[in-house]
DNA sequence: ATGTCC
């Protein structure tokens, strides 16, 4: 990105101001050289994004941000409903509520040595990996409409998990106002089977250990020391989640002229969140969330299950479980007053500093965890919310490395072979169905993700608790 | 991300 087109506000915020349609400014934060690596399409898109009706205070890109479907990845902007604010499905992105959770393992490194084989194998073997993979579990009409409007509370009650897991959740579990109703028998028809499911892509099942510790005040409140082990699963709402978003990004474009909204680009497709449309979508994309976080549940349960057989010693407690493909009804002050606004976080991670109720009371006065996942050979950081945040980017954050190369780019530049035996020279376990999974999520097709990470701290989005390396990874 | 093109 050309930077004579931003203006410099401090070290790591510039700043687009309004011209032409743009309702409010544009403001990326990054440092100089993330900055001059971003993609000119995230200039245009950040620009789309502040042209929306009803849009809040500024249209913010995250370091991490890239060129995505409407609105960047890692982009994030509010909009009230009193001023005609709207809701979009782009703005979400497809894979609704994808997220990552964290589960202590009470191990250390020496405890897995030797076993790491065997946990790889037995990981892989009981957590379904893959496109189109299939789960255990098998859901009627019924189940499917109480996993849709019950979430990660709904997996507990159906005995997979424990009640104490559902505290360490975003909205303890269950996202109000859910209505599976707003659900298209297309989108549940893809799901039935798909309940406890990693899919494919990015996301991963690893086993992590605590390489350093930046914060002892925040990480002792985490419940993380150097040399832990830690489990982290990153994936999503499945064929659902997708569905839905492409059902209803069809229907708001289609509805646009009737809604009085001019599209800059059709894929900016949206409603009015007062509007009919606007609350179906709201009332499905909720429900994807709902099964985003009982998935997730799922797939806890089913490492507990293996661990049991494997080494029981495990005790396997979650730390925190965040979604960073949403959009959320929250409370922000803008201009000095209190407004309630729907806030869409896409390829950014809710960041909420200290004090807020929907922290866990047991780091609430430290600011709530931000996962944030890397790549297969690289690391993991685990950072915590500010006090600044709410007032720099609505309390969000960054949500992982990026992508600086095509999955095409990549699949050209690696084979999966020798990504995976790279990775086990260097005593990382990769297991995966796809070799060419493996080449596209190559560890060189995504940015640095340390220097996300740090840009990210250096703004004041979310401050640096801990950096976690990987030691067996189960892809997608 | 995704029944990797209804």
């Amino acid at each position: 990105m050309q930077k004579k087109r931003l203006k410099r506000k401090s070290e790591t915020e510039w700043w687009i101001e309004p011209t032409g349609p743009m309702r409010v400014p544009g403001v990326i934060y990054g440092t100089e050289d993330l900055i001059e690596g971003m993609d000119d399409k995230v200039h245009e898109q950040v620009c789309n994004v502040a042209a929306l009706p009803g849009i809040q205070k500024a249209s913010y890109a995250m370091p991490d941000a890239h060129w995505g479907y409407g609105f960047p990845i890692g982009g994030v902007a509010a909009f009230d409903p009193n001023e005609g604010g709207v809701i979009s499905a782009g703005g979400v992105g497809f894979d609704i509520s994808c997220g990552v959770r964290t589960l202590h393992s009470g191990l250390v490194r020496d405890d897995i040595e030797r076993v790491k084989e065997t946990l790889a194998d037995a990981l892989y073997a009981n957590i379904p990996a893959g496109v189109g993979s299939r789960g255990a579990i098998s859901l009627n009409h019924d189940e499917m409409d109480a996993m849709l409007e019950g979430g990660a509370q709904w997996a507990v009650g159906r005995g997979w998990g424990r009640s104490e897991d559902l505290k360490s959740i975003e909205e303890e579990g269950c996202m109000e106002g859910a209505d599976a109703k707003c659900v298209s028998p297309q989108a549940k028809k893809r799901q039935k089977d798909e309940m406890g499911t990693l899919g494919s892509g990015n996301h991963y099942l690893e086993l992590q250990e605590v390489t350093d510790v930046y914060d002892a005040e925040a990480a002792g409140a985490f419940g993380l020391r150097e040399g832990d082990i830690v489990i982290s699963i990153h994936c999503g709402s499945r064929g659902l989640g997708h569905q839905i978003g492409t059902e209803f990004l069809k229907s708001m474009a289609m509805a646009a002229p009737k809604h009085g909204i001019k599209l800059p680009d059709r894929e900016l497709a949206c409603a009015p969140i007062k509007s009919e449309l606007g609350q179906q979508y709201l009332g499905a994309m909720r429900s994807a969330m709902n099964c985003a976080m009982a998935n997730r549940q799922i797939i806890t349960h089913l490492v507990r299950e293996t661990f049991e057989r494997v080494l029981p010693k495990a005790e396997l407690d979650l730390l925190y479980d965040v979604s960073h493909n949403t959009c959320k009804m929250e409370q922000h002050v803008i201009d000095g007053k209190t407004k309630t606004v729907f806030v869409h976080r896409k390829g950014a991670t809710r960041s909420f500093g200290p004090g807020l109720p929907d922290i866990p009371e047991a780091f609430r006065s430290i600011g709530q965890p931000v996962l944030i996942g890397g790549t297969m050979g690289t690391a993991s950081y685990v950072l915590c919310g500010t006090d600044r945040t709410m007032g720099l980017s609505f309390g969000s954050a960054v949500h992982g490395a990026g992508r600086q190369m095509s999955r095409r780019q990549a699949t050209k530049k690696w084979k999966g072979r020798a990504v995976i035996d790279e990775l086990a020279n260097r005593g990382i376990l990769i297991r995966s169905p796809s070799q060419r999974g493996v080449a596209e999520e190559a560890p060189g097709a995504y940015k640095d993700v340390s220097r996300v990470v740090e840009a990210a701290h250096q703004a004041g989005l979310a401050r640096k608790v801990a950096r976690v390396e990987p030691i067996v990874c189960v892809k997608g």
